[in-house]
DNA sequence: CTATTTGCCGAAACCGGTTTCGTTATAAAT
DNA sequence: ATTTATAACGAAACCGGTTTCGGCAAATAG
């Protein structure tokens, strides 16, 4: 019993105040204490605001894994997401995720891996070992194996973007096949109908949704797409730049292009140099993403923008309401991209095979 | 006893297997089973293989936070940065972190805030929790109020750059003063001599000490710096176009200009153009940190590159030593950073005083 | 052959919380 | 006045690990 005494007075790790500090304090038990940090009912309104008054004042911040232990819950978030794949937008949707994070109280766990089998397994070893008590899964793919591993595991998750399969997942998105077919009734009240999409991975949701957008917008408006004017797996602006380049160099080359995302919309000003185009006169591109970049482009990106950071901050909140047991149904945010314009799209110039002879000419020159 | 028997015997949370289980398994002391684990000297070989191997086969993967309790340790590395201040580096710095940490079986904590002051609170918060058993600190500042606070503290901590007063620190540093010094090197035996220098905000130390190599270099190679030709406190790339404007509207304005960041370069290009300037011909551009954007600008930029994702993971490295106890003083090291020539910059063509001629030419063209 | 050391393991305390269960007043009901 | 309910708190179990301490058997020393 002495011994228990004393050390229940000195401070703990790293002179810190423990809740045996507080009950000695108080003159109350531990477990009094600890149920009315908690708001237990069996604890009256009065001992209730006094322990909270001197735990305020004597600045008690219980112990994350000390609570753990007990309640099996850590306040933390888990995010892995794969190297290189998300570049662009990671700072404001990190930004977005701690911000709701550190409001509720919560943490963010971080891992990157390189590959797809990489995440499934930094992702399982953060499961066994409960450094997250849920995961938000970036970029989810039509039939994703990170939500089969969560599933079976029957650790909450929340999806930024949606899936094919959608038992048991919340999730919050853009509606991005709203997007693309904005961007077809743009272009086509421009003038122009013959209208190219370069798409980046169609494994990814986010891609086959907005390729069904483009492709509704289309037919739609009455016209039928070329399927030789539609190219997928472009992510990089290097991809789009040869991407655009072979669009470019076809017999009847599309007069406007829309771009699946803002990277490899990027690679269309090389793309246009190279032909001699003016991109935004001779040559329409919109895109999606809406990075700080696309307005930094010359001439500036039409793009439609989305909220990174808002994204992050919901989907942060739906994880946490998650954890906390609502079901996952009730938790499906989408919100809408809008529309960014700048002068990379404009009325329709030239024709398509106006187009090509000024391609063709340009080539000329150079050699 | 009995009640004890059976909560040992049936699965934790979540189905997970603990040390309950396999103490039982093995017909051990779970303290013994632990010893084993951890390769106690007391306990004989024999049994150490035998409690590895088992543990192996059934997958036993102890809790962190059931750990921490006793040993005070989360295995987790915290990383608190500033909002909009780190955008372009991040994916790849948090990349080479994860992927230290990973392999140490570590994991990474991170929060965002908006403010320095946010940034502190922060990091109280992730302390007084436990949440990250010590930190890395992204851009120091010469005078840098965190330091003082994990100082005071006593919680292990990492510099991602140097600071004035390094008492008790660690860290890992790029010698940005040597990039510059080249930097001016390699103008001046391109024939330049008027030459610019774009500084960042200088209370960040690598922004200090850029200045201080920029500075050094024009000495050593025999010019008086012109005091007008140094511009601080730019950060954005639109900031860098505000200055690259500033500069070239001077009586005398510089044939060559030298940027302390990418992102200030960049504003350069729109700047060049609006005097009808190119750059690499007409305007000489050098710059620091080796973005993917720099390679992709037209012309490329030429730019001191760092590795990023290495300097992630040299600094998890280091941390994880320090927090296992490791003076802070057997714990730096520096790298440099290497050219990445590109087509920004080039022997002298106009002189200044043509320069300026030229750039008054296009201003009265526009008017 | 006894005394002492050494090797190896079990038992139990411990870490800082949470939660269950029992206890004691006091209030309400009979 | 006794019984019953209720409110409010204490005591102790509990979570899953780590670490201390003590004890037994075998080995070594005297």
């Amino acid at each position: 019993m002495e011994k228990v005494l004393t050390t229940s007075l000195r401070k703990g790790v790293g002179g810190r105040v423990t809740i045996n500090h507080l009950a000695e304090e108080l003159g109350l038990a531990k477990g009094t204490v600890s149920k009315a940090l908690n708001s237990y009912a069996d604890i009256s309104e009065a001992t209730r605001r006094r322990v909270k008054k001197i735990a305020a004042e004597m600045d008690y911040r219980p112990l994350a894994y000390a609570q753990a232990i007990r309640t099996g819950r850590v306040r933390s978030i888990g995010l892995v997401f794969q190297t290189e794949s998300e570049r662009p937008f990671l700072a404001d949707f990190l930004a977005g995720v701690s911000q709701t994070a550190s409001a509720e109280n919560w943490t963010l766990t971080v891992a990157t891996s390189a590959s797809e089998e990489e995440v499934l397994l930094t992702t399982k070893r953060l499961i066994d070992e409960r450094k997250a008590d849920g995961f938000i899964l970036p970029r989810t793919k039509v039939i994703d194996p990170r939500i089969d591993l969560l599933r079976s595991a029957n650790i909450p998750f929340v999806l930024w973007g949606r899936t094919k399969d959608t038992r048991g997942c919340a999730w919050y998105d853009i509606l991005g096949e709203d997007a693309m077919y904005k961007a077809v009734e743009r272009l086509m009240s421009f003038g122009h109908r013959r209208i190219g999409f370069i798409n980046s991975d169609i494994s990814y949701n986010f891609a086959h949704l907005r390729q069904i957008g483009f492709l509704k917008g289309m037919k739609e408006l009455g016209i039928v797409p070329d399927e030789e004017l539609i190219l997928g797996g472009i992510k990089t602006t290097d991809d789009g730049y040869q991407a655009t380049k072979k669009l470019l160099e076809m017999l009847c080359p599309p007069t406007a292009i829309i771009y699946a995302t803002d990277m490899a919309a990027l690679g269309a000003y090389k793309a246009a140099a190279e032909f001699g185009l003016k991109v935004g006169s001779d040559l329409s591109i919109i895109s999606y993403d809406g990075l700080p970049e696309s307005a930094y482009a010359n001439p500036s990106l039409t793009t439609f923008k989305v909220n990174t950071k808002r994204a992050g901050a919901r989907l942060a909140a739906l994880l946490i309401e998650r954890v906390r047991g609502k079901s996952a149904e009730a938790l499906r945010e989408t919100d809408l991209a809008f529309l960014n314009p700048g002068e990379s799209d404009s009325p329709l110039k030239l024709s398509s095979s106006e187009l090509s002879n000024k391609i063709k000419a340009s080539k000329f020159n150079l050699t």
